[in-house]
DNA sequence: AATTGTACCTGTCAGC
DNA sequence: TGCTGACAGGTACAAT
């Protein structure tokens, strides 16, 4: 699933195929992912404007538009965005077309519908979904040992929980979540209040070296993700537990799974305490 | 206010 | 073969 890796691994490889841009036109086949504002306004309003900028947040891509306007795209779980030449074929599940001004096309396809995009006036991203209400980016120097400690300590949940909560560190999803965990020798279940120093820094660690791999290997394609130019990526092959119940950890024992924060959470009974 | 549960979707796969 | 049901999971929103 897109996750903060995948998201800037579609970032890197979309923004030099789309700065300096124009859309031309947008064809709308499935107007229920625009969110705000309506379909046809979106449509009108996005129309001749130029690509600026391409940034990520969290699990969400901000197109800074000529303007001032921003494209705010979240591809949720099976969500892709790419850039074709317009001469191919349309994939089954294309929602959305923006055409532009060099023969190719931005594509919009998503198998379940559950992506979402928004158009709204820069700086105003209150109006985009969660976006506003991100935590911080795990990987920018100003996510420190103490920032995430305050956050553990501020909480009395589960570690899983906490961890995929965009409130609290913006990016992590259920792939990731399960990898850093084990990463950190920390069992899922663990309450957030619970934590060493030791342990708390371990997470830390843990979280960062965990998404720095997953955007070195350019995302993890478990089943659906590609990148931009609608490339897989490799971080499936480093899977320590996602998608492992039932097989042998790297310490012998038989990989657990079980339903935690209402999630598929796999983890090793003795590696992670 | 904060937490929990459910809806949103379709493809895939196990079991019959 | 073809059917049914369970499952995959991020966010928005409703319910508690």
């Amino acid at each position: 699933m897109p996750e903060l890796p995948e998201v800037e691994t579609v970032r890197r490889s979309l923004e030099p195929l789309l700065v300096g841009r124009k859309i031309i036109d947008t064809q709308i086949y499935y107007g229920g992912i625009i969110k705000k504002p309506t379909p046809e306004e979106f449509r009108e309003e996005i129309k001749g404007r130029k690509f600026e900028k391409l940034n990520r947040r969290g699990k969400y891509l901000l197109a800074v538009l000529s303007g001032a306007k921003t494209l705010v795209v979240h591809l949720r779980m099976t969500g892709r965005l790419t850039v074709t030449e317009e001469s191919k074929p349309l994939d089954k599940h294309t929602h959305l077309v923006f055409t532009l001004d060099n023969g190719c096309e931005l594509r919009f396809n998503d198998v379940r519908k559950f992506g979402l995009i928004y158009l709204v006036d820069n700086n105003r991203y209150q109006e985009a979904g969660g976006l506003a209400s991100l935590g911080p980016e795990p990987l920018e120097p100003d996510f420190t040992v103490e920032e995430l400690s305050r956050r553990l300590e501020s909480k009395n949940t589960k570690l899983k929980s906490f961890l995929l909560d965009q409130r609290q560190i913006a990016g992590l999803g259920n792939i990731y979540a399960d990898e850093a965990l084990f990463a950190a020798g920390l069992h899922p279940e663990r309450r957030t209040g619970s934590l060493t120093q030791k342990e708390i820094e371990g997470l830390y660690q843990a979280l960062r070296s965990v998404l720095q791999a997953g955007i070195e290997l350019r995302g993890t394609t478990f089943r659906d993700y590609v990148d931009g130019t609608g490339a897989k990526g490799g971080f499936q092959d480093r899977l320590k537990v996602y998608g492992r119940a039932g097989q042998k950890c790297d310490c012998g024992c038989i990989l657990l799974k079980k339903t935690v924060a209402g999630r598929t959470t796999v983890f090793c009974p003795t590696c992670q305490i």
